[in-house]
DNA sequence: TAAATAAATCTAACAATGTTAGGCAAATTT
DNA sequence: AAATTTGCCTAACATTGTTAGATTTATTTA
């Protein structure tokens, strides 16, 4: 009697779907065009299934954030595995962090806050990214770095990027080289600044 | 007959208790918690009273921005006349504007779009306090230098601040000193790089 | 296999909130 | 004083999150 695992699977494949399906909507028509019908609509079941998942609204968002911190730090990770020297290293992860914001602009809205309710403090996967770049900054800079000052500097990295990609997504972008440049001087600046 | 000029001013009178009315609840209860029947309630009126005086919800956010980006402009145009030195006025100008945010946080949101709708390009006044940053730039910086230039320097300075503001905001904060040892490294450290 | 049970899904509705229609009453004008 | 305009209200509608309860379908039991 197999039948138990076939239809926990079918239940898991539904969850995803109802995760795909918003997200999909989301990306077509911006966080403010998603509703519970339209989810309901695109996995072709009348909403209440979707209460049999989730527990509400929320926990879907929840969910998706989740999702979007464990890709980030997916993409993080392999940078820090493909590239030895630390310095390299950390701007190449603050670049990868800049071009996972606007491969998926929506998703960082709503991991960090940007015209969207913030769910960075309420999901643990947020610390995995984070905890990756403490690690990489105390590696850039010399002898055995107080805790304290590494995330103080990584609080400076990340207060530029956020910053640039905030008003980037809420303005009308500032061009390609204004960004470059200021993203770059700024990384560079700070790594120059604690690497001895 | 002077019964025009009554009327009219007991209608602007109105108009600024919804403002009023409107904002008082948003500092009580967060944006989330402001709505219609709730400054119906506070003004003494039923909603629909609300919309002779404001075409929909978002007029009244907008309006409430405005004011938000006029206030901003005024006490950095104050500190402005009253610092003469240049790379002093323009540390103490972003000091303020960082203590406008948490002074105002629920006014910093809607005027730069942190968990909220994001009204910064919406409304011109925005544009007040960006003229006067992009003048006390260009004052610190030597020669004539290039508007272009100076507009990436104001963002650099932007980004940093509104980023640190931001992860204050949708976090715990991240406690005094790191916070001033941030900011006062950045701007300091932005300003000695374009003064010579 | 037929009855009993459990699970899946639906219809219908409720509550909150933005918004509008239409009516009554007060104030103003003629 | 009659006519008109204005101010304000009640009632309702639409959208959206969410839940209750019925119904149908699938599974288990006898």
């Amino acid at each position: 009697m197999g039948s138990k695992d076939r239809i926990l699977r079918q239940k898991e494949e539904t969850r995803c779907k109802i995760l795909d399906a918003a997200y999909r909507i989301v990306k077509a028509e911006g966080w403010q065009g998603l509703n519970m019908r339209k989810i309901a609509d695109d996995i072709e079941y009348t909403p209440p299934v979707i209460y049999e998942h989730f527990s509400n609204k929320d926990a879907i968002l929840k969910e998706i954030t989740k999702k979007g911190f464990l890709q980030l730090y997916n993409e993080l990770k392999e940078l820090k595995e493909n590239i030895s020297d630390p310095e390299e290293q950390l701007e190449a992860m603050w670049m990868a962090f800049w071009n996972f914001a606007f491969k998926n602009m929506e998703m960082y809205q709503v991991m960090f806050g940007v015209e969207m309710t913030c769910w960075l403090m309420k999901v643990p996967e947020a610390e995995l990214q984070y905890e990756l770049f403490l690690e990489t900054i105390a590696r850039v800079m010399p002898g055995e770095p107080d805790a304290e000052v590494v995330k103080q500097k990584y609080f400076s990295f990340f207060s530029v990027v956020h910053g640039l990609i905030s008003i980037n997504i809420v303005g009308d972008g500032l061009g390609g080289e204004m960004n470059t440049h200021i993203l770059k001087d700024a990384i560079g600046g700070i790594i120059r600044s604690i690497r001895s």
